[in-house]
DNA sequence: ATTGACTCTCCCCTTAGGTCAGAGGATAAA
DNA sequence: TTTATCCTCTGACCTAAGGGGAGAGTCAAT
C-alpha cells in the first residue's frame, strides 16, 4: 500500500490531482483510513492512472474518461478513440490554417508597416445583386450543417432535371448573421426560371469580396457594415453570400472567394 | 453610434463578451451614458474588434492582446507575432505526435482486444547497470533545459580531448523523478577512465526499455516501480535513463529508445 | 399607458486542478 | 515523553474567457 505522496511521485502527478480524481470518482484509493482520512493506493492502480493520463493526452475531458473507464463494450471504445482521432485531425487542420494566416499577416505587416492592413483590404462597392433563379432550402441551422442541406439541394437538382449553374449561396434572415445557428436559406442557382423555388430579383446592394477561409468572414461583415453606416445607408433586407471559389476549386483555403451582399437604401 | 446589441451582431461576438472586454479595458465603448450605463460604440471600433478577434485566433490571451494593442513599436510587434507562430508550430508538432500515438493505440487495441496492452508492454528485468566513465553536470533543471546542458558537456568533451562513446544519460536524485524541475545529473560516456568526472560502478538494477517519445516515459516509470514493489524489492539509489536511440537517430519519436534503470535491493 | 425588446449590474458556474491556511497524523531523534 | 519534521487532511478561494440567469431599469412604438 502506497501513501498518496509516493503514489503521486510514481505516477508523476500532483497530490492535488489525486484528490481531484478521488472526488470525481475517477481513481478512488484502494483504501481510506476511516479515522484519519488518509488515502492508500495499491501498486496495480498505477496502470489505471497511466491509462487515464494517456486518455487525457488524447484530449478527452475527465468526464469523458470517467465514461470510458468502465466501458466494457470494445466496439464503443474503438468508436470513441476513432472519433477523438478525427477531432484531433480537424484541430490540426484548423491550426495549419491559422498558421498560414499568421504567416501572411506577418509578411503583409513587414511590407506595409501597418498591422491592420491585412484586414482593412476590403473594398466595398455599390452593385446590383444578380438576378437568380434558385432552388432553396430555408431552415434553422449552423454552418457545420451547410454540407448536409446542400446535399439535399443537389439531389433535388438531378431528380428534377434542372440545369445547375454551379453558383451557390446563403441568405441570412436573422438580424444577427451569426454562423452558429440561425435562420438561413441555402440556395443553388439553376437556369430554368419556371422550376425555381425562389426568383431573386436584382436589388441595390453593398458588396464586397472575401478571400480566404470562412473563419475570418466576420471581418468582411464588419467592413461592409461599417461602410454602410459611414456612407449614410442602412440595411434593407437579408444579406447573402455567394460562394465563388470554394473547397471544390482549391484545397487551400487562401484561394477561396466569397461575395457578400447587403441590400441597402439611403437613410 | 451603435447600441451594444447591434455592435455585437456586426462583430459576431456576444454582448457578454463586450461587457467582458469593457471590464478588461480591451475595448471600451466610445460613449457610456452616465445615467443609464448604456454602452454606445462607434463604427470605427469594428476594426479594432476584428483585430482583437484575429489576435485571439492566433492564440494570444486577452491579457497579451491588451499589451499588444497599444504597442507602437513595430519591431516588438513583429517579434510577438513570430514568437506566437513558433508556439503554434510547436503545438502542431506535439499534436502530430499525439495523433500518431493514438493511431498506434487504436491498432494495438484492435489487434489484441485489450485497451491496456499498449502500455503494459514493458518487460522489467533484473540487470547489472553498465560500468561507465562519464563527464557529468548536476543541477536543478527541467527537461526542456537538457539540450542546453548537454551542449556544455559536448563542448567540454572536445575541449578536453576525450573520446565519446555516444551514450548519454540522466540520473534523477529527487525522490520525485519528475520531469518539470528536479535535481538531475546529465552525463555522457567517455572512454578514458582517468579523465572522468564520475565513474559509475555496476549495480543491481531493475531495468526496462521505453520505446517512443518522452511524453509517455512516466508509464515506463510506473511499470518499473510497480514491478519493484510487487516483486519484493525496494529502490536503492537514484534511477537513471540511458538514451539509446534519440532524435539524432530518427526524426520519428516512435523509433526512439530509452533504457531506464532503478538500483534495487531485496526488502 | 402599456407592451416588448433591450440593457444594466450582480452573482454563480464552467475545467483541471493550484495555492494557501489551519489542523491533525506518523515517525524518528533527543 | 517530548519535540521536530514530514505528511496528509479538509475547506476556501483562484485561474481564462466568458455563459446563464435574476431582478431591475430603459427605449421606442402602439
Amino acid at each position: 500500500m502506497l501513501q498518496i505522496g509516493e503514489f503521486s511521485r510514481i505516477c508523476q502527478v500532483s497530490v492535488k490531482t489525486l484528490h481531484h480524481y478521488d472526488k470525481l470518482g475517477l481513481l478512488t484509493p484502494a483504501e481510506v483510513d476511516r479515522f484519519t482520512g488518509y488515502r492508500y493506493y495499491r501498486p496495480e492502480q498505477i496502470d489505471k492512472m497511466n491509462y487515464i493520463q494517456r486518455l487525457k493526452r488524447y484530449g478527452f475531458s475527465l468526464e469523458e474518461i470517467l465514461g470510458l473507464l468502465d466501458l466494457s463494450d470494445s466496439q464503443r471504445l474503438t468508436n470513441a478513440l476513432r472519433q477523438q482521432k478525427e477531432k484531433l485531425r480537424r484541430e490540426q487542420q484548423e491550426m495549419a490554417i491559422i498558421l498560414n494566416e499568421l504567416q501572411t499577416h506577418i509578411s503583409v505587416f513587414e511590407r506595409t508597416g501597418d498591422i491592420m492592413t491585412y484586414q482593412k483590404g476590403y473594398t466595398v462597392e455599390i452593385k446590383d445583386s444578380p438576378a437568380m433563379n434558385v432552388l432553396a432550402k430555408r431552415a434553422m441551422m449552423g454552418v457545420d450543417e451547410f454540407g448536409k442541406y446542400y446535399g439535399t439541394l443537389f439531389e433535388r437538382m438531378s431528380r428534377e432535371h434542372v440545369t445547375p449553374t454551379g453558383l451557390n449561396g446563403a441568405r441570412y434572415f436573422d438580424k444577427e448573421f451569426n454562423h452558429e445557428s440561425s435562420d438561413v436559406e441555402l440556395f443553388t442557382e439553376i437556369k430554368e426560371k419556371d422550376r425555381a423555388d425562389v426568383v431573386l430579383e436584382p436589388c441595390r446592394c453593398a458588396r464586397t469580396l472575401h478571400r480566404g477561409g470562412y473563419s475570418t468572414l466576420s471581418e468582411a461583415y464588419g467592413a461592409i457594415v461599417s461602410w454602410i453606416i459611414e456612407n449614410g445607408y442602412e440595411i434593407d433586407g437579408a444579406p447573402f453570400e455567394l460562394y465563388i471559389k470554394t473547397q471544390f476549386d482549391s484545397l487551400c483555403p487562401e484561394d477561396w472567394e466569397t461575395e457578400i451582399y447587403f441590400p441597402i437604401r439611403r437613410k
